[in-house]
Parts: structure tokens; sequence; C-alpha cells
DNA sequence: TTGTAGGCGTTATCAA
DNA sequence: TTGATAACGCCTACAA
């Protein structure tokens, strides 16, 4: 097998010294026309490519963006990835993806691991088990040894960092309103443990709502589900418990299995109960009836969330201001609610 | 800010030299126990670790796998991720994700760049337009460099490198089988452009299967989809023109939609028309009816790349006997069959 | 116009 | 027991 050409290997077989060779290959004005082509032939030939590494030793900066999202089989995280990437490649930044699969220890593992010398910020968000547990020292360590941290979605007011969200409170709120204005007089919540900050925001939004509806707010109505645990029957016995004609859930998974608890009922959605759900992916337009979605816009949240790291890696002020983006949600309606 | 911490600070604040320092760290015999000491403190104070871009540098391997999959959002490939990164970290590598995003330009740009010092080695499946275009020297180049390659699902025997795949036309075979047994007499074939190899292996286990069982075999009952295309036109133009009882769909995403448009011209799945689709993702699962689908154990298939690659990494001797695994598929029966 | 030297952070070898 | 030095591949200021 060939070995990786270096610089070296080309002074050596031209019989020059290595910094000749590295300036000729920036077609540096130094270097004489001859060497310059004699060297640049020579590199091309070989298929010479500089060594990243070496680069990033020599920069301190590896052009590469550390993304951690908690679980890879997931709509939404996958869409915000493609915004990074669309938005990051373009900026001549590489992204590198690690996977924490809700684990802290994970979180925290891969974190250090890129933190070291991989890459340059990062883009992330919160592991389940880290908001629960609420520590969030490898956050504040990564920043405190100057790599910029762009968190998305699921976020903490703990971390003074950029950040980018939908406003989920909102989107929760008009997809509540729609419900009402549809005319459904018990409308229930399907959310998971509230240590996530997105489905505490939901819960507010749904109960705004209410409220200002002048709907009775009662705890009888949310239904906390497990966000691994795929047991449907915690959905069963709540529909056998309460009479409910609608249902606004804080993902989509949750949505698509009310569905079918309610159809395995012998039930009809939308005309028996309607539902709502989060993330606007696959499963809701496919799901039969399909799913009606508040949109969360995974690509945009992506693409801003580059933007702003790439922006603070760029930029030579250090200032300790950051911002918090709110990007609108927007409710796609289908076939799971009335028109 | 804190900038990250070296050998050399610690040298340089306890006053000793920075070789003393690295072999402390390694609590080397070399060294006094009162000198280890006061500079294992001392690190762990200020929280010291080692850089690994120098590391990489040094030894000549970064540790880190590069991993080429043509789309995120993609349940299969979610969990072949899932399987690679449960067997890397287990011994030790960190596993790098980039998105070809289907294009060739990408995949070619997203392999140099891992391969300029970011990775040992790389797992990688086609890119639709690669496998279009069938131009690998990107491949070819990378293998030269002594980087070595273990390629999944789509693969290409243009190349002679590790590669796991299902055995496509087997499972292909078995649900064929499947809708026969079951009485099923015009079975259709929803597939994609056959420049995708997993695609013409399971159409000729489908032919063949029919062939085995005495059915005509006929090309009017195949119809070629596009896989970026979600149009469902060409579907109901089919149902129109063609009167089948069953539907082989080479991926999920078809079957989902042909249980669409067969809801929506009035039939019943599975009683009119029984439906199998490929990859047993969420889709399949929370359809309405449910899908039957071959199995293809992404998490698997990803352990066994990893093993793959990781062993030629570690192996001393460059054997240039390359493997290709096979991993058996399984039938999953759901609602869209007769049981 | 070309080459030398030093440095990025680490480790291994050898000298003190 | 400790330290100096060279090397990994690259770049650049400066010397020749």
């Amino acid at each position: 097998m060939k070995k990786k050409i270096t610089l070296k290997h080309i002074a050596r077989e031209l019989e020059v010294s290595i910094s000749t060779v590295s300036k000729a290959l920036k077609d540096s004005a130094e270097i004489s026309k001859d060497t310059k082509e004699k060297i640049q032939a020579f590199a091309k030939l070989y298929n010479y490519r500089p060594n990243n590494i070496a680069l990033s030793l020599k920069n301190r900066r590896t052009k590469n963006i550390g993304v951690i999202i908690p679980e890879i089989v997931h709509h939404f995280f996958a869409t915000v990835i493609r915004g990074i990437e669309k938005y990051a490649n373009n900026r001549g930044y590489n992204v590198i993806i690690c996977v924490s699969n809700e684990s802290f220890d994970k979180e925290v593992i891969n974190m250090e691991m890129l933190a070291n010398g991989s890459t340059d910020g990062f883009i992330m968000a919160l592991s389940a088990e880290t908001e629960f547990k609420e520590d969030f020292n490898h956050l504040r360590e990564v920043m405190e040894q100057g790599m910029p941290l762009v968190l998305f979605d699921r976020v903490t007011n703990e971390i003074d960092c950029d950040k980018v969200v939908i406003d989920d409170r909102e989107g929760a709120y008009s997809a509540t309103k729609k419900l009402i204005n549809n005319g459904n007089k018990r409308i229930a919540l399907f959310t998971t443990e509230n240590f996530f900050s997105v489905s505490s925001e939901r819960e507010e939004g749904y109960k705004q709502a209410l409220l200002d509806h002048n709907y009775e707010v009662s705890e009888n109505l949310i239904l906390k589900l497990d966000y691994i645990d795929m047991d449907n029957k915690p959905i069963e016995d709540f529909f056998d418990r309460e009479k409910v004609d609608a249902v606004l859930c804080v993902n989509e998974t949750f949505g698509i299995r009310a569905i079918r608890v309610v159809q395995e009922m012998g039930l009809k959605v939308p005309e028996d109960v309607s539902l709502i759900g989060f993330t606007n992916g696959f499963l809701s337009k496919y799901s039969y009836p399909s799913l009606t979605t508040v949109d969360q816009h995974g690509g945009d949240m992506g693409e801003k969330a580059a933007q702003m790291l790439i922006d603070r890696l760029e930029s030579e002020d250090e200032n300790e201001i950051y911002e918090t983006k709110v990007l609108k949600s927007t409710l796609i309606e289908r076939e799971s609610t009335i028109n």
C-alpha cells in the first residue's frame, strides 16, 4: 500500500528543502517559476494533500464542528443536522456527529473526546439524563477552555451560552387553540416527565391556552409517558378513565401511538378524538389518518445554530453576551384534526 | 477564558522538565513517588487532558472511524450507526459521522476531508449518485493510502474490500414466497431504479420466487419509483392499470405510501391488497395497518462492519484477502399481510 | 531564490 | 531519578 505523501517526501525526491516545497505549493512569489512548476507537477502526480492533523496542531483550530445529539433515530434531530451541514459546509467547516443516546455519561465522554483537539466548538441538544440530573459541569469546562457552545432544542438556563429554540410555548398554545376553535371540549395533554425543557414549555402553552379560553385545567387530563418505554398500556388506561375529544401530544411518536390506541378502541380520528403532535416527520405524514403537527423547522434551527457558532469562532473579540434565538413554529394541519 | 493546559505549562509551573511531567502522568517507575504525586495532583487540579491532535500526529493514528452514509433521515442507517457506535466505543474508537446526501461530490469531499488525518478507516454505504455513475476512484485512492474501508448495504463489486450486506435476494425471495403461500395471485414489485445494488438483488429474489412457484414474471408488475420524488401519482396509476392482490416494496416508505394509496382507492389492506416492505422501522410499526417488513438488522450490520474495520486496523500483517459478510434477514409479520 | 530554525503537544530514547 | 533531544507534518520569520 502506498503511504500518504508528505512535504518531506517531495523535498527529498526533488532535492530541495521542505520550506521550498511548502512555498511552491502555495504558489509563493518567492520561488522561481521553474521550481514551482516542477514541485507542483510532482505533488499533483503523487496526489499530495496537506495533513489536517498537522495543520490543526499548528493552527490550533480544526475547522470541525462537533454536534452531539441525544438520539440519531429521530427525524427532528436528523433534520437539524442537515441544516448544520448545509450551513457549515458552505463556510468551510466539517461536521462531526456524536450520539449521546440520552445518557449523561456518554454525553460527557463524547464531549471530552471531541474537545481534546477534534473540534473548535459544539452544537448540542442535552440528553434526557443530563436534563434530569441537572449536571452541566462538562458544558462549563468546555466553555472555560475557550470552545464556544450552542445549545438547541433541549437547553438549560443554567448555562450561559448561545441557544436556538422554537417557541415551544407558543406552538403548544396555537395547537391547543386550534382544538378549542374546532369545538373540542375536553382536551388532554400527552407529555413526558417534565425535566425535559421542551415538555414543560409545551405544557405551559397548553395550560395558558385553556385558561385564556375559560377551559378548566385539570391534572387528570395530563398524562406523563415514559420517553423510552413504548408500552401503550398507560394510553389505553387513560382513554378508559377519561372521556376526551382531543389530545395534544408533545412529540410525534406519542401522537402516532395515540392514533393507534384510539382506533383499536373502535373510535375514529378525528371524528371522536382529534390529535395533534409535535415534529413534522415522516410518521406524521404517512400515518393513517395523517397527523396534524407543530413543525419545529429543524433545518432552520440547524442552520441558525451553525451560524451562531461559526460567527463566534471567527469573531475577534470575545464578547460575553450570548443570544437566544427563538424560531417560530408552524401548525401543519392534516387529517387527525377537523379542518 | 482559561486556555487548555499542556505538559509545558505544568512543567514550567512545577519547575521540572516536560518529559518528567509526561512520565509522571503515565505513572512511570522512573519518577520518584514525591514528584509523581506532586505532578499528578497539579494535573488533576487543572484538569489536564492530553491533546488528541498531538497524539494523532505522533502516533500516526487517530482512533477515529469515519462513517459516511447517504442520508441521515433514515431509520436503517441510523440503526447501523448505533451498532457501529456500540462496538467501536467498546474498543476505544470514536465514531465520526458524515452525510453524503446521496451526492457523489459530497461523498468525495467528505472522504477526502476525513482521509486527511481525521480517521484511520472508513465504514460507508454508497450514495445513489455514486452507484449510478459507477465512479469509485475516491474509494481506491483512500485504500491506496492504506486506509481500510468496509462497505455496507450499498456495495459494489468494483471495489475489493471488506463488505457487510444482508441476503437481499433471499429476503425478497422469502417475502414473495410468503405472499404466494398466502394465496396471492398477482404480486407486484415496487422498486427503485436498478442502479441501486440492493434493489436489483431484491428484484432477483422476487423474480426467482415467482419462477420457482410457477408464477409468471411480468415487467408490467414491476413499478420503478423515484427515490427522491415523493409523488404518489405513479402508484395510483399503477393500481388503476394493474389488478394486483399483493405488492413487495423494496423499502419502507414505498410500503407506507402504497398502503395509503390503496386505502384512498377504497380498498382494504390486507384483504384486498397485501403489502410487504423492507426495513423494520417506526413507520412500519406505527402505520395503520402496520406493515409486514423484512428486517435488515441494521444494528448487527453496524457492529459487524465496525469489527471488520477495527480488526483490520489493528492487525499486523496486511492481508489482502477481503471478506463479504452476509447477514440473514428476517420477515416481521404484521397487519399488512394475512397471517 | 532558497534554506534554516523554531514551534504546535506529545512521547521515546538516551544522556546526565 | 530527571532532563535534553528528536520526531510526527506543517508553516513562517528570518538568514543566506
